[in-house]
RNA sequence: GGCCAGGUAGCUCAGUUGGUAGAGCAGAGGACUGAAAAUCCUUGUGUCGGCGGUUCAAUUCCGUCCCUGGCCA
């Protein structure tokens, strides 16, 4: 696990050398089919050595989630243990990570009749509106909902009127959470900020210079896209959308684009910190795979001696 | 060289009829259960260009110098 820019997937090719692993990516903008530059994708010659799973199966017009990610991790970890290797899981999205290790209540799946319902109240009443609605069906989860956070008063709103009971009530439910594995978690943390920073820069004007606006117009082109879908709200392509609509210079989107990805970094850095049985490393390490394989060569034989691998 | 307009937070700017100043953005911290690269919350001391003068008090008025932009030579 790591910020964006933390050299993530540089580690994993190199740990898919010295050990027998399977590398699961574990990035919601990754999945995406045709969004390669933007998201930072492994280019072919890096897949060729380090094969992804879970890169590309979607389309930009469709949706993904946390609970998907969790079903389909789960499927391939089972898969690829039984070829005898082990799965790493490698990325920068931290809820999917959370609802892997620690599930996830029983919910229903989003339905977008029924989002696009609550979205019209919205407008016409403002948020605050639906969040005091909220409040007479659901007074616990609002009261924790700002009134003015649109996507989980929706949610809650959503999952009200799909089962008829709060959702405090839903998540309250104990559950059982299944997850046969032992995981090392593995956080890569710069040691200097400002250094993350000016990578995040360079990152984004190579994103730039190697054609993000141009690969945004193909998408538009061939798949009918709207700014308000999960794809296109992605750092990068949310402001190349903006670029493209002419509302954006050249230099606002590489300002806004590079400051965008800082500010995604800094929650992923949120979520890291708050995350326990977590090893961190620094990322600016120059001897970094060196160290992460001693660690789990480590960590790994004394789960053979355990007689637990 | 002359005239005009500016020089205030990292950036763009507002403002103080004289009582040492505040927005947006950026930055920092936090939250996070089927959109999460999302969504939301909290967070603003800076020689108010320099130096003099007037004043109990100047970032504010006056003088002067410096810098930037525009116009005229």
């Amino acid at each position: 696990m790591g910020p964006t820019a933390s050299g993530k997937t540089a580690l994993a090719v190199e740990l898919v050398k010295q050990l027998p692993c399977e590398i699961i990516s574990v990035d919601s903008a990754q999945l995406y089919k045709g969004m390669n530059v933007g998201t930072g994708k492994p280019g072919p010659e890096v897949l060729s050595r380090a094969p992804h799973h879970l890169l590309d199966i979607i389309e930009p017009h469709e949706s993904y989630s946390a609970a998907r990610f969790r079903d389909d991790a789960l499927t391939l970890m089972r898969e690829i243990t039984e070829r005898e290797r082990i799965p790493l899981l490698v990325g920068g999205t931290m809820l999917y990570f959370k609802a892997l290790i620690e599930g996830l209540s029983e919910l229903p799946e989003a339905d977008p009749v029924i989002r696009l319902v609550i979205d019209t109240m919205a407008e016409q009443e403002g948020w605050p509106a639906v969040h005091a609605k909220l409040g007479r069906v659901d007074p616990e989860t609002a009261a924790r909902l700002d009134p003015n956070d649109a996507q989980r008063i929706q949610r809650a709103m959503e999952v009200y009127s799909i089962t008829n009971k709060p959702m405090s009530e839903l998540l309250r439910k104990p559950r059982y959470v299944y997850f046969p594995y032992t995981a090392f978690k593995i956080a890569l943390v710069p040691g200097d900020r400002e250094v993350l920073h000016e990578r995040i820069a360079r990152r984004f004007q190579a994103m730039l210079d190697a054609g993000l606006v141009a690969e945004l117009k193909g998408l538009r082109e061939e798949y009918g896209l709207e700014a308000g879908m999960p794809s296109m709200r992605c750092v990068g392509y949310r402001q190349a959308w903006e670029h493209l609509e002419g509302r954006l210079g050249a230099d606002a989107l590489r300002e806004e684009g590079i400051a965008a990805t800082r500010q995604l970094a800094k929650r992923q850095l949120t979520w890291l910190r708050a995350m326990d049985g977590v090893t961190e490393f620094d990322c600016l390490a120059d001897d970094l795979p060196q160290m992460v394989l001693e660690y789990l060569r480590h960590e790994l034989e004394a789960l053979v001696v355990a007689g637990e691998a």
